[in-house]
DNA sequence: TGTACATCAGTGAACGCGCGTTCACTGATGTAC
DNA sequence: TGTACATCAGTGAACGCGCGTTCACTGATGTAC
């Protein structure tokens, strides 16, 4: 059953997408192999025909995911970025949503080459907001370097944070109204 | 080989810490019963004299780490609190450091009885920052209370983030001082 | 208080199960002539 | 362009392994007399 070189590079990208959505939803530890190939239409068996392992689709899936919140993100006022984050429907939607507020937990834990892809996410999610950023009034390229870094850390924790609470409780739905309405407060002072 | 009374409270309490330290430092998913009752100095098979499933322990764990947090913030300064918690010390001690900034991630995944312990920690938290933090010059109750939760979130989210990026980067360590100052800045305008 | 029996915390072998990974096989694609 | 053979993406059974959990057993503690 040989395919199509062209379809073969489709099929490919289409389990490291399928994966970056999987991972974000249960955690790396959370989507087995067979479980993760079945879910892109395939068998588990053909796994190894483009992967060395597991971890290296971890660190591949990563790396789409993150490139494409930095994608995303190219153009929008950091206010309006704020707002879409910090918000109920990001919070609950973790497959289709931001894979460092999904995944920074277990990253954490992982090897080096995944927590690099990580800071390199990081990186280019910064420069991303750094286009409308330098907007920021009067302030000069390290001042706004470092409200970016701060506005993420903040962002990412109130997802965070309220993801840990319970479906439904007011606690979860108090910590994202708090933090937005506080972050953007920090960015217009 | 039956042991006192005593003995049995002792070593069960000595188990859930040994797990509460073990599940903060590897998740949930990285720490096996056998390998945390050979850690607590236990063999497997009395594992489920004391608990009725892993799961159980889980929730036990994250309550016995959280309410100590809690017991260890009564009376401590809201900007001490900050300077101590978003700090290179408390990032690189996962296993001594606070549980919801260790688990907080995994806990977004776990069943709803896990969740609520976290709610109900970040609650408690809440309650012993109140005591120092209502002398924040002249605000209500509410506002304290606001106030406090975006801390909360925003610390987390300097710790979680630079967590989550190679050791000894130099965006782990600029996470942290960027967002430390940014937090104690928003404690004192 | 001393004796006889029941309890049960802790032991270590065993269970089924799902994991990541390997492998012989298939057959359509790619290549050489 | 047409034919013959090599390649290799995808299949599905099988691998060893560690997981959470169960269980028969042990022997010191707890209890009843």
């Amino acid at each position: 059953m040989r395919v199509t070189k062209a379809q073969v590079q489709a099929n490919r990208a289409h389990i490291v997408e399928t994966a970056s959505i999987l991972f974000r939803e249960r955690g790396y530890d959370g989507v087995g192999v067979a479980e993760l190939m079945a879910a892109a239409g395939f068998t588990h068996g053909g796994f190894y025909k483009h992967f060395g392992s597991k971890a290296d689709l971890m660190a591949e899936a990563a790396a789409q995911g993150l490139s494409h919140s930095a994608a995303q993100t190219v153009g929008v006022d950091v206010a309006e970025f704020v707002k879409r984050y910090v918000s109920r429907d990001h919070r609950d939607a973790r497959g289709d949503g931001c894979t460092m507020a999904a995944l920074c937990g277990d990253a954490a834990r992982q090897p080096e080459a995944i927590k690099a892809t990580f800071a390199a996410g990081i990186e280019s999610l910064l420069a991303a907001l750094d286009r409308e950023g330098t907007t920021l009034g009067g302030l000069n390229q390290r001042e706004v370097r470092a409200k970016m870094i701060d506005m993420l850390a903040h962002a990412i924790g109130a997802v965070v944070l309220s993801r840990a609470c319970p479906d439904d409780s007011p606690l979860a739905d108090e910590i994202l109204k708090v933090s937005r309405r506080a972050i953007l407060a920090s960015l217009a002072p």
